[in-house]
DNA sequence: CGGATGTCAGTCGGACTGATATAA
DNA sequence: CTTATATCAGTCTGACTGACATCC
């Protein structure tokens, strides 16, 4: 008799998200990039040019926390900042090549740490894996819509 | 004809984590309490009592800091220091009852908000998802014995 | 003028390096 | 004596609150 769907033990699921992502998360960089930076590269990577407020929703950061931060990063020339043509109060925040390189690295890493795990999956396993990437993009459109 | 094992597209399953993690992440909580705190809690949690240098291999902190975060810990009443009774160098950091209680009390609130995600999959969805769980585990552990 | 966007000033907590006490 | 464990002192980065300039 095969188990009824409501079977879903949502806090063992929890439990074991929590768990990967203690290891999934730590990576050495090479830079020393704090998670603020880090995060806000993630968003700029993902999202493209926007506005420092729009920044504020994303992060965890108040506005001049995020005035002083982007100030820095674009001293070290990872972001650029220009004026909103259609707007004179706002600036317009985007990666610099540079920027988007740091991202793309740290992904690459992930990607091999991730390989490296792979490795030690049966066949059965490798295979199951390949379907969790549509669900968890399924899930995070959902989360999207759900929150803010 | 199916498709090879193979086909598993890392990349693709890597920036799916990232992007939900991005989600899953943030967690606003009623005290403020920083990052290293939460990890130090949850990590006390998990393992049980331990002493302070164990805590510097897993946590991405060194001594200095750990004693300091501790000592603070230890009069907001979340941490409790006793000496090792086997080392008279060593302190055995363990959780209170209202450390343990943060833990849970944030894991509740994240299987919660799964809860909400999950009520807008389908059937087929939420019993692939529940198959997850057990891969996860098996991935978490495969990275404790390839990495240290 | 009222509301939104971003910056400036001052303060504070949290992490680092380097040096130090104590026990194995 | 050497090594390991933890702490103390001083410095610095990064975030906050509150006040302010600028543009819609």
């Amino acid at each position: 008799m095969a188990s009824h769907p409501d079977d879903l033990d949502l806090a063992g699921l929890t439990s074991a998200i929590e768990g990967f992502n203690a290891y999934f998360i730590r990576l050495p960089s090479v830079r020393r990039l704090s998670f603020s930076t880090l995060s806000v590269l993630h968003t700029l990577h993902h999202h493209g040019p926007m506005r420092l407020t729009a920044l504020t929703a994303t992060e965890q950061l108040k506005q001049p926390a995020l005035t002083s931060l982007v100030a820095k990063l674009e001293r070290e020339g990872l972001v650029t900042r220009r004026p909103d043509p259609r707007d004179g109060r706002a600036v317009l925040l985007s990666l610099t090549p540079e920027g988007e390189h740091i991202v793309r690295s740290r992904h690459a890493d992930r990607t091999a740490r991730l390989a490296r795990l792979v490795e030690h999956l049966s066949e059965e396993e490798r295979a199951q894996l390949a379907g969790y990437t549509r669900l968890l993009n399924r899930l995070t459109e959902i989360a999207a819509h759900v929150e803010g």
